[in-house]
DNA sequence: TATTGTTATACTCTATAACTATA
DNA sequence: TATAGTTATAGAGTATAACAATA
């Protein structure tokens, strides 16, 4: 076998660490669901965004931002994006006016309807070796580590 | 409860979603093992490449890339800063000139026996909520969808 | 013609700093 | 003084295209 020998290709990453292993399936899973979304002028964020905005709206740029783990310069953008695909408005707390209060448009959920429907088929092509109870599994075992 | 009231902020993301629980797992263990091995020069890519580098070298650039899904152009930077901290050199296959034979060092070896020590650390407490049935299931479950 | 490695370049993603308007 | 949002800017990280050397 020489250095350059495909059959040396195959063996796998240094599958003993867990943050390796976090790494390839995440690579994995972001490429499917961006392809996937692309056609909804979505991406893995956006969509995360917008699911938060649709089920717990209205909420403000900073709470967003803090459930997500996206720095609110970011989150600028996002909402941004979201706003001129007309899924998301900002509107002012009358509470507090330094706020923009985010909700969805009908647009919005009806984009995060189909969004969700490509999602789940993108999840079961994800997770198609896994049994009901695995998946489960794979699911707790995650939340417990995500920190 | 107001839009901006503090207590949603903590309430979890789209937790129905593997991409999401993936990304925040693997943004979690990047940070961790990022910082950990930043005192010895290397990078959670450049201590996946000196591992692979270390076990089953000599490789050719090619060779690493693919076994880690780095692009050929990555693997060159990566490469340069291993060689440049003194842990991998550059040789020439005799059988094809075009190949770079990539080896570790012996001071790459020591360092990579530091980082292994570092990461096993790190890895301890990132898996500290979970036992060790458990942690051999995170690993099997992700190693079956990681592609 | 195809492949290995390289460089130059561009693009995406994200964070830092400085600003405004409000509190 | 502190916070919400914004902008400009800079820094990673990665990919695309074109090239030289070799197969």
């Amino acid at each position: 076998m020489t250095i350059s020998d495909p059959a040396r290709i195959a063996t796998p990453a240094p599958a003993r660490w867990t943050g390796f292993l976090l790494a390839r399936a995440h690579l994995r899973a972001h490429a499917m669901f961006q392809d996937a979304l692309s056609p909804l002028a979505l991406t893995p964020k956006s969509f995360g965004s917008l699911t938060v905005i649709a089920e717990q709206g209205p909420l403000s740029q900073a709470a967003l931002g803090e459930m997500l783990r996206i720095d609110r310069t970011t989150v600028v953008a996002v909402v941004d994006e979201l706003e001129r695909a007309g899924y998301v408005e900002r509107g002012r707390d009358s509470a507090d006016r330094r706020v923009h209060s985010l909700r969805a448009t009908g647009a919005g959920r009806e984009a995060l309807r189909a969004a969700e429907r490509i999602a789940d088929s993108m999840q079961a092509e994800l997770l198609e070796d896994l049994d009901p109870d695995e998946r489960e599994q794979l699911h707790s075992l995650l939340a417990r580590i995500a920190g």
